[in-house]
DNA sequence: AACGATTTGTTCGTATGTATC
DNA sequence: TGATACATACGAACAAATCGT
């Protein structure tokens, strides 16, 4: 009897969601019902709802009531390419993996202008701070809701040396990648990946249409290239909302991934976390 | 005069804060204070407070006070070994890498036993769901605090065949993947991330001393190892709180990190989410 | 197109409980 | 122990969104 009252309500709420007997999508009574439900106030059961709206496994839908979320499959991105392969080509795998898992794919034209360098642009190209680098923005859909945001740095010196098609707003089908190593000869050597998790701007909310109380985080990861003599010659940085997103690395031999659509979800409550047993 | 009283009292607050008006680790006016301050009612106030606490900004200690929140600085995870090593050897890379970046790491015991597999320890092993796997585990901690969780699953199949040191609760100072060498023969020839962002759960909640409502996400990486023959020896998974961790991966040839004490968290507004430009 | 019924969202006031110093 | 500060809970009123008539 420790608990208070709105957690002893969302823990009972939760036990009906997780047990199947609340089914995903569906409509839970309203607030006057659970009121009379539970004899609590209705704010009382507001806060219970909240409780269950920060764990992610109910929303509201104002003028119409409170339902069950449905879970989405989340799509997996490979950061590394072959193990055994040559290093590099990175380049249009996207495609490959989304169509590979029998889901539609799409890229918004790219978004081409010239910008100053933030820090992070700055320290990972290793130019100075405020220099102008080209930046090529990107949206990716899959199955026409949006799943990523990307947006990759070049140096301006690739321009001045000829590789004219990075300002220019049309998609370079063949991939940066091949096309830096046609037009000026330039071998992307290997890359090194950042992995970090935090709160969504008011950008990244607004367009990945997340709940606007921050409580879906998001991904982001800093791709940076770099050529034969280690000179880095590109930065990515990726946003992925981090609640329809998996990330993948293969290391060495490994083999090829077997298809189980599992092991993919929230209900987990399994594996590492058992400190307390 | 579009946005409820609430939501203009935490972006005022939010301004203060990010502009360094309010210092890190210094407290707020106090609810009733506020309620003062900004003509509202404690309640309202209160909607504030929990619109700043969702994102990070601030914390509350009853019978004390509200908080700006201290920014800690994050550990980073190098996912893949150096990249012209052969494959394997990334038994002992922990200890390594924490002293490397002048911080103080710990792993508690491990603490040992068999336990009938789940869905994921038996798509992963490759074993049937309930049979029975080697579970070893383990906490870390860096500086005092704790960083993350950690658990490896083997098949039973490795203690009969010889290496029975798997099943006692002592530290393998050589690494679990150089014993597994000298015991069976067995050689990793690579292995697969999965890398996900979840809610965490109650345990882990309590572990890390989260915030009780599941702002704070975990990022758990699923390591499933395989063999020469492709054959999964092992699978370890592992738990970090995504507030204090980061993860690095190096691909092909990659140039040594330079040592720069920036491009860290959170005040980031930068990068890849100019959609609105 | 307008209206009313339903449902969630916001705001207030108030009282009492619990943690900390 | 008392004072202070946040946490929980109740009741009430009106606003805003949605849907069917």
């Amino acid at each position: 009897m420790a608990d208070p009252m709105y957690r002893r309500i969302a823990e009972d709420l939760r036990r009906q969601i997780e047990s199947g007997k609340l089914a995903p999508g569906s409509q839970l009574l309203t607030e006057l019902e659970l009121r009379d439900e539970y004899e609590a106030s209705r704010n009382t059961v507001r806060d219970a709802i909240k409780w269950l709206i920060t764990r992610g496994l109910v929303e509201t839908r104002p003028g119409q009531g409170t339902f069950v979320r449905l879970l989405v499959i989340p799509f997996v991105t490979t950061l590394t390419g072959e193990p055994e392969t040559a290093s590099g080509g990175e380049g249009h795998t996207y495609t490959q993996e989304v169509t590979a898992t029998l889901r539609l794919p799409e890229s918004s034209p790219p978004d081409v202008g010239i910008r100053p360098a933030d820090p992070v642009m700055a320290s990972e190209l290793q130019v100075g701070e405020q220099t102008e680098v080209i930046s090529r923005h990107q949206q990716r859909l899959i199955d026409g809701t949006l799943w990523s945001l990307q947006t990759s740095y070049y140096p301006m010196r690739f321009v001045v040396q000829g590789a004219t098609r990075l300002l220019q707003a049309t998609d370079i089908v063949e991939g940066t990648v091949a096309y830096l190593r046609e037009s000026l000869g330039l071998e992307q050597a290997g890359y090194r990946d950042k992995i970090i998790v935090r709160a969504p701007d008011e950008n990244e909310t607004r367009f990945f249409k997340l709940p606007d109380d921050g409580r879906v985080s998001v991904i982001e990861t800093r791709r940076t290239a770099f050529d034969d003599s280690g000179t880095p010659m590109r930065l990515t940085v990726s946003v992925y909302p981090a609640d329809r997103n998996q990330f993948a690395l293969n290391v060495g031999k490994v083999p090829a991934e077997v298809m189980d659509p599992q092991s993919a979800d929230s209900p987990d409550e399994s594996a590492a976390s058992d400190t307390t047993k």
